[in-house]
Formats: C-alpha cells, sequence, structure tokens
RNA sequence: GUGGGUAUAGCUCAAUUGGCAGAGCGCCAGAUUGUGGUUCUGGAUGUCGUGGGUUCAAGCCCCAUUAUCCACCCCA
C-alpha cells in the first residue's frame, strides 16, 4: 500500500511526460493565437460553488466528489471541473469591467470519486477554454476551431464533432413538456434509470444507452424541434459560421451532456475508435448569473488529456543530446567541467558519474540516445583535445578544449 | 454503485493431480584490459498483491482485503 498510488491516480514520468509537455506546449501555443489567456483557479472550491454551478440533479454532483470539512469546518470540494470555478473567478474579480469579449483557457488536474475504467481517472487532467461576454455564435464557432485546432496541431484526427441546440430557458421548458408527452405513452417499456428521468430530467432519457430506451427514442421529439425563432437564428448561424472555418461536424440532435449548465450549443467531439468523448462543451448564458453575477453570455468546452494523450502518435521516446565519457580520474574531472560548458551553452549534455569503463560507456551514451560521444581520456588531456564521436556514423574527430563548443555551431 | 476476469523478477508471462520459484526481454559484467548498436559467455534480482484459514506440505485450495482490467452507469 505504500508503494502503490491511490486507486484512480498515475504517476506521469519516463517517455509519457514528453507527451503530456508537447501536449500541453501545443495547448499554450494556440491559445496564444486565438488570444486566450491562461487562468489558474484554486484545486477546491467551496462545496455550495458546485452544488449550484454544475447543477444539484447531476450526477458528478450527487455521487462523485470529493468533499470534505476542513478544521474551521468549511465544506470544500475538489474540483470535479473547471468551468465553475472559472465563472466564480469571473465574477469575484469582475472581469466583466475589462473589455468584452474575454478568453480564458486552463490546464490542470480534476477529481471525481469514480470507478476507474479505461480513460477514466479520479484525478485526471483537463484542458479547456472560456469565452465570456459574447451572445453571438462566432463566440460558439471559436470554440470549437480552438479545440479543433488543438487537436490537428497534435496530429490527433479520427474524431467526430457533433453538435446541437438544446434552446435556451424557454425552449428547453417547452420541450420538456412535449418529450413527457412523448414518453409517457411508452413508460413502463423505458429502463427504470429513465423511468426515474422522467421525472427528474426528462432530457437525459435522449442519452440513455438502453436498447430499449433507444427504440423508442427513435421516433421521438428532439429540442431541435422545440427552438424559438432567436434560437434558431443562432443555430442556423452557427452552422454557417462553421462551414465558414472550414470545419466539418455532423449535428446530432441527441447530444445533451451531464451538466445542467448549458443553454443553446453544445457539441462533443466523440473518438471513432474508442466511442470515448474527449472534448465536450458548449454554451452557459445563464451560469454566472446563476453564481450572483450580471448576465453574461459564455461558451466553453472541455477536453481529456489522458484521452487525447492516448491518441498522440508517441513518436520521440528520447531526447538527444551529448554524451561525455572518461577514461581515468584527470579524464573524469575534465569531463564534469566540459559538461557545465556545453550546459551553459544550452546544449543537453551528460558526463559520466559512475565512474564505469569506456565499454559501458558507450553502451549507456548509445540506449539513452546520444547524438555525439565525447571520450576524454589521459591520450586527450596530453594533446588538450576531445575525441568526439559521431554515433549515427561512427566517425571519429578530435576538436581541441578552446574550440569545443565551435562545433556545435 | 452493479456484474465478470486478473494479480509470480524492472517488463511480458510460465510453473502438471498441492511437492526445491522458472523463461524471454531488460539490467550488470566479460570475450587478451581506450569505444555502442549484431553475436557469444557469465551474473544479480522475488515479502509469488496483502492478511487469515485448510494441509506433513500452498504460487496453486478456502475466506477476507487491496489494486487492476473489461462490460454497465456516467463522463473528459
Amino acid at each position: 500500500m505504500l508503494t502503490q498510488t491511490p486507486r484512480g491516480t498515475k504517476d506521469i514520468f519516463g517517455t509519457q511526460i514528453l507527451l503530456w509537455q508537447k501536449a500541453e506546449d501545443t495547448i499554450r501555443k494556440i491559445c496564444a493565437a486565438f488570444c486566450a489567456e491562461e487562468i489558474r483557479t484554486p484545486m477546491f472550491e467551496h462545496t455550495e460553488l458546485f452544488l449550484r454551478g454544475v447543477g444539484e440533479e447531476t450526477d458528478v454532483v450527487q455521487k462523485e466528489m470529493y468533499t470534505f470539512l476542513d478544521k474551521g469546518n468549511r465544506s470544500l470540494t475538489l474540483r470535479p471541473e473547471f468551468t465553475a470555478g472559472v465563472a466564480r473567478a469571473y465574477i469575484e474579480h469582475k472581469l466583466h469591467a475589462d473589455p468584452s469579449p474575454t478568453r480564458l483557457y486552463y490546464v490542470g488536474p480534476n477529481f471525481r470519486y469514480e470507478r476507474p475504467a479505461a480513460g477514466r481517472m479520479r484525478q485526471f487532467h483537463q484542458f479547456g477554454a472560456e469565452c465570456f461576454g459574447s451572445y453571438d455564435p462566432a463566440a460558439d464557432a471559436e470554440m470549437i476551431s480552438l479545440a479543433d485546432t488543438v487537436l490537428s496541431e497534435l496530429n490527433i484526427n479520427g474524431y467526430t464533432i457533433n453538435i446541437n441546440s438544446l434552446g435556451g430557458t424557454a425552449c428547453r421548458a417547452k420541450y420538456n413538456e412535449v418529450l413527457k408527452t412523448f414518453l409517457k405513452e411508452n413508460l413502463s417499456a423505458l429502463c427504470p434509470v429513465c423511468q426515474t428521468r422522467y421525472e427528474t430530467n426528462p432530457l437525459r432519457v435522449l442519452d440513455c444507452k438502453d436498447e430499449s430506451c433507444k427504440e423508442i427514442l427513435v421516433n421521438s421529439p428532439i429540442p431541435l424541434d422545440s427552438l424559438d425563432t432567436e434560437c434558431k437564428l443562432h443555430w442556423e448561424k452557427l452552422q454557417s459560421l462553421l462551414d465558414t472555418l472550414d470545419i466539418q461536424y455532423t449535428v446530432n440532435g441527441r447530444i445533451v451532456r451531464g451538466l445542467d449548465y448549458y443553454t443553446r450549443t453544445v457539441f462533443e467531439f466523440i473518438d471513432a475508435d474508442t466511442g470515448l468523448t474527449i472534448c465536450g462543451g458548449g454554451r452557459y448564458d445563464r451560469l454566472i448569473e446563476e453564481c450572483g453575477g450580471a448576465a453574461t453570455g459564455a461558451v466553453g468546452f472541455a477536453m481529456g488529456l489522458e484521452r487525447i494523450i492516448s491518441m498522440m502518435p508517441d513518436a520521440l521516446t528520447k531526447r538527444p543530446y551529448v554524451y561525455i565519457g572518461a577514461i581515468g580520474e584527470a579524464g573524469f574531472y575534465k569531463a564534469q567541467s566540459v559538461a557545465q560548458t556545453l550546459r551553459r551553452s544550452g546544449i543537453r549534455a551528460q558526463p559520466d558519474i559512475v565512474g564505469r569503463g569506456v565499454k559501458a560507456q558507450m553502451r549507456f551514451a548509445d540506449k539513452t540516445g546520444a547524438i555525439y560521444s565525447f571520450i576524454i581520456g589521459d591520450d586527450e588531456m596530453v594533446n588538450h583535445q576531445v575525441k568526439i564521436k559521431d554515433m549515427r556514423t561512427n566517425s571519429e574527430t578530435a576538436v581541441s578544449f578552446n574550440e569545443l563548443l565551435n562545433f556545435f555551431s
């Protein structure tokens, strides 16, 4: 137990960390291109924020939160997602007073107490972005494009962008009635879970994977049928904007999302191989108000980093560098100082610090991805030269101590 | 939260009806002592997930526990 990570958590190191760093670098680069700034919010928040922000009816809140009392008897919760915290920060720091729109992005761990499974951890990491201060579908399209651009920059494809619109508050209420009327006739044929959902959250019935439910729902009304004029306009404009941005998408009238705060646009990027959602998001025009701020249009998404990284082609496994081998005590000392010189010039280098034989040193250099191996022994000390071996071509050259840096320029 | 599988060396996995814990890969070292990737030779390494029980004897059988994988549920 002492030598195991807790259930649903992982150490990230070795070749994996290279993929994580590449993903994070790419995220920062693309977000910068979209003029989004990073925000880092606390790992835990007041429990109340998530109850309100995520929705009390959601599974995330009802079953999956890491909630605890601190020594001051405050109820705190490890964040299960970012949006509520980011919305809280937007309100707390009165960012609505800044020129609109405000684009924020985040990368970091989230926590949900769940049964770990394929592509699901208790501590998992998300990258996401939010755009505050626009009701126009151009903001929706831009967020979809940001997610899409990050993925394509990471050479990830093989996913489908599913889009849908749930409509505004009025449309949702209207649709709920329409759907309930439809479901009422088949209520007994629905799975037990959906029979409960019929009362608590009929919308989620659309999302059910149960075969008999699916069968019934084939002919069910969908939210798109209940959109009012304004929402319909938003929905149609979103599609022409996505066309303009040359983004391929599929309209899927049954995407509903498990979080309560969404209004109008919702979307999911679904991996064709695993069927997992690698990115989910949508518009949440009511959330800021709900949490005590001024009415503010907002749209955003979150992406699961673990899922993304598992889809990245793992090409680079070792970093090229210069190995500095030594024979004898004088050479050993010299090797340390040569390494120092190279490192201070920003060249990746490591000397022998074990004191092994040359053969073992060369083997080590080869296995760890050295592109050049230096050898410094008695002969080299006498001649004030370093023997440099190109590990790929096998060719050797001698370079004097003073001209080492020129070799790399 | 529900159902099922698995747990043995750093990794992937063997071990007959219960009878001395093994292989491949990796690691380390040598092949006339200053040179890697191929080859050959040798070497080290185990709380058999953990705790109980049955037995002359348990890696193997029984109970519990933890972890892990798969399918649900849900999500990223």
